[in-house]
DNA sequence: CTCGTAACTTGAACTGTTCCAGTTTAGGGG
DNA sequence: CCCCTAAACTGGAACAGTTCAAGTTACGAG
């Protein structure tokens, strides 16, 4: 529901605009998807949105905290509903497309790492490249 | 010395050339360069190489497995000598410079998600996000 | 030494993202 | 309830990092 993602924006003193619930939305009903992608859907519902619009309400978004930013090596940005837990991500080198994953290591896996060199850490970002079922099978199919 | 990575080079089949030499000195000197850092330290030795001749011997020389590529989500590539151990890297959110870590549980910390999607996983990357001791002083300075 | 091909040079193109100046609009104060 | 102002949006241009393409050079097998 829209007035769920209403209360959220408030709740992070962002106003309440169609281009922003737009977002939301598309973000609500696709997992993972990159800028470009945001922009079809949003502009589906509404056609006059600048890319522009989407960068910004993207990166509003992420400041806030209610989107999360994915930056897989070698490919554009990508987005996520951010949902409490922090989940990792199964990457696909071939096709690229990503899964959500939860940690392994119990609430909070490799975030201490062995030595920190003084550095203040906030936050351990863990990714599984590898290949995914479809594409697996494309190649022993061939 | 030269010799060493002449073999590293040949092992691979790959022609030994003045560039490629001259990229695996930089990087062997400088840790977590990224391209247009490499391509000063290049010139220095060698002024006539071109940018693009220096994106090529990355890229051949990260195929090979001889250097490896990393990535920090909203920076520029960065490249390291390919050792053995696969360590992992703290990423400064404030200015960027990165520091080795080794793995933080065993020999392959994370390397086994929970639940694999039917993805053929090969690698779990590993980076720590947080503020490097300069740039924590710099800020608790001001 | 000769020759074929991998590697290099030069220069332009491309993608994802950001910057900028001007216009519109959400939503609190009067 | 309406007005006003900062926040948000539009359109268009700029930018950085990387890659593509066509022609030239030079490594190293024979």
């Amino acid at each position: 529901m829209a007035s769920d993602f209403e209360v959220q924006l408030r709740a992070a003193s962002l106003r309440v605009t169609r281009p922003r619930l737009a977002v939301l939305g598309a973000l609500r009903d696709h997992a993972h998807v990159d800028t470009d992608t945001v922009i079809s859907l949003v502009r589906a519902e509404l056609p006059r949105v600048s890319h522009q619009a989407v960068y910004d309400v993207l990166r509003a978004l992420t400041t806030a905290g209610l989107v999360r930013r994915i930056e897989p090596a070698g490919a554009a940005a990508r987005y996520e509903l951010r949902v409490g837990d922090n989940h990792h991500h199964l990457v696909c080198r071939s096709c690229g497309v990503i899964a959500d994953v939860d940690c392994a290591v119990g609430e909070a896996p490799c975030l201490t790492a062995s030595d920190d060199h003084g550095f203040v850490i906030d936050e351990a970002e863990v990714v599984y490249w590898g290949t995914c079922p479809d594409c697996t099978n494309q190649r022993s199919a061939q």
